[in-house]
DNA sequence: AGCCCCATTTACAACGTTGGAACAACGTTG
DNA sequence: CAACGTTGTTCCAACGTTGTAAATGGGGCT
């Protein structure tokens, strides 16, 4: 294995503990002494053990990102920003993925992680926030993206509720009048569902409009394709779709394009996450595109602060931001070059 | 803090040693001590600190996973089965970002990761097989992905120049004859391009077809729209395309269909990698599909027996398993219910 | 010269764990 | 009944690091 303090000191002649102090840019320590260190250290190529300083500092200097799916485009595109946004402390992040069940959910609150990571984001789907509150586990957690806010932990997301009245209003601005929401959720299931449907039904009922909602039981393409197949069966279907996520939008689209119709002629489809795939879908999808970028940062910024401060400060809730991006699924395709 | 073995100790009237053997399944443990210990531990709740045991035995339990990105489809749906398979070993896995820059891939190789973890599956884009060679940190390593091979670690790969090869040969099959090859690169950048260009040409040249190659710098949508829009844009632009990867056939669909043109009828696409937006796309995607879970297994059981038995083996090559997926963008498009 | 102060360096202990040796308490065997 | 092996348990050391306290040594002061 790598050279130790030991070796090092050894070579250069001093104590341990004078190498430590140099490894750790301690001030006093003489020019000369901290020459003779740092060459020896470089002859030996010294790394430092990480687990000998974690023991005795008792930090593990990793965290980790619990999410339902890394393969779901918006969270690997959140991915991103967290590790970037951990990297700016030293921070390494492991990922777990829970697949959304509860089970897996309560093996990651409850500690598999054993001490092994200082801190947890964790961007939650079937668990309540009762047993959220009521878990035993020491370790700092951050909660991310779409949950019952005002939590018993610190929390991160975009205004939900704000963000589905927007996007529904775009969609009623556009002169559409039967406007169906996609992703309805069983209330069982915590969290997104709820908010996004709420602000889809301000805006609608704003304006007087009939509401329609089309049910899935996870965000996935598949499942918007099979819910948008469902609401172009039904008597009188929609002319204009917000889907709960982009996943569900573009299954939706397949949908509807399957189904030898047109959109946005006969149905205007928007979404609300802005991945990749939305901005090369044929048509490009309308969505709403929350700050990845203030998520991730706002979220392991949050981390910080509970590992620096004493545990004691109550749950902090943080909004980030979101921009419209209206494209193509909405108000038509124009062809040309990209 | 959590309990340590000798709050355990206390609690139980015994030796700290007992309850470690009790926690590691010691056989030698009277019945009476150990329902005595094993009353202690979950009346504390224990949790061995891995810092601690990772320190004793030299090793802690984590891999690295290094990507060039994280939310490229393919690697994001491929760290998930490696998450997965490292899991059945109780690893976890910190996921590094490359972005593809060979300033970051050396700082990987390199060890920014100390100690923290006991090996390493790297998918590199920019570094050289003799820088591979030559580096110092002994650190297990498994290389991942469409490296030149016979390279000095362990590695893991698809036969891409026999993928290449079916799926020109694929779109030979349908009759077309102005078949493109969109996502060659500069030799400079090792790897994919020079073996799925190989695979590629074997295919034209025994069929006497002529050669047409598009250049990329990067494999995503963007560099596949503007590739395909330069096809066009040609004096006889091609009738059939196969695009390195499935980014790039997503980029280059767009293009297409911007043009006003039709897939398959005017101009057919394949790609490479079988991510799940090329299932769902309009028409949906032609492409390889790598056995991405026997690729991931294949890496993690590399890294378990470099750990395991001593570093001496000579370095291993894995060849993974892939399928054709014929889809609507070679075969046409049938309207109707998915 | 004797003293104290400061900068520099060191010795020691501790973080929580486990391998190995040592030890105690048995029952078995000659 | 003594010597022995087996089983169960404990003691000690060590992994590599850093905080604390103490030791060392030189310079300036009285």
């Amino acid at each position: 294995m790598g050279a130790s303090l030991r070796d090092v000191a050894e070579l250069a002649g001093v104590s341990v503990k004078t190498v430590s102090n140099v490894v750790n840019g301690y001030t006093h320590v003489s020019p000369a002494t901290r020459l003779k260190v740092e060459d020896a250290l470089t002859r030996l190529g010294y790394r430092p053990n990480l687990s000998a300083r974690n023991l005795r500092q008792g930090r593990t200097g990793v965290i980790a990102l619990a999410l339902p799916e890394l393969d779901a485009p918006y969270f690997a595109e959140l991915s991103r920003f967290v590790i970037q946004a951990a990297a700016e402390h030293r921070w390494l992040v492991v990922i777990e993925q829970t697949d959304g069940s509860l089970r897996r959910e309560r093996q990651v609150l409850d500690g598999v992680r054993d001490h092994r990571v200082d801190g947890l984001i964790f961007s939650p789907i079937s668990i309540g926030a009762d047993e959220l509150a009521a878990r035993t586990d020491d370790t700092a957690l951050v909660l991310l993206g779409e949950r019952i806010y005002d939590g018993p932990a610190d929390h991160v997301a975009i205004d939900n509720v704000r963000a589905a009245r927007d996007i529904t209003e775009h969609l009623i601005g556009l002169g559409r009048t039967r406007i169906a929401a996609l992703g309805v959720q069983d209330q069982s299931v915590s969290g997104t569902s709820p908010l996004r449907l709420a602000g889809y039904r301000e805006a609608i009922a704003a304006h007087g409009l009939v509401e329609i909602t089309a049910e899935v039981e996870r965000y996935q393409r598949a499942e918007g394709a099979a819910a948008m197949t469902r609401l172009l069966r039904s008597p009188s279907p929609p002319d204009a779709v917000f889907c709960f996520n982009d996943l569900l939008a573009l299954g939706a689209m397949r949908a509807v394009l399957a189904s030898g119709l047109r959109v946005p002629e006969d149905v205007a489809l928007a979404g609300l996450d802005d991945i990749e795939d939305g901005r090369y879908s044929t048509p490009t999808l309308t969505t709403v595109a929350p700050d990845k970028a203030q998520l991730a940062g706002m979220a392991v910024d949050l981390l910080k602060l509970r590992l620096d401060g004493r545990s004691g400060r109550p749950p902090k809730e943080m909004r980030a931001g979101y921009r419209l991006m209206i494209r193509e699924s909405t108000t038509g395709f124009r062809p040309g070059p990209i």
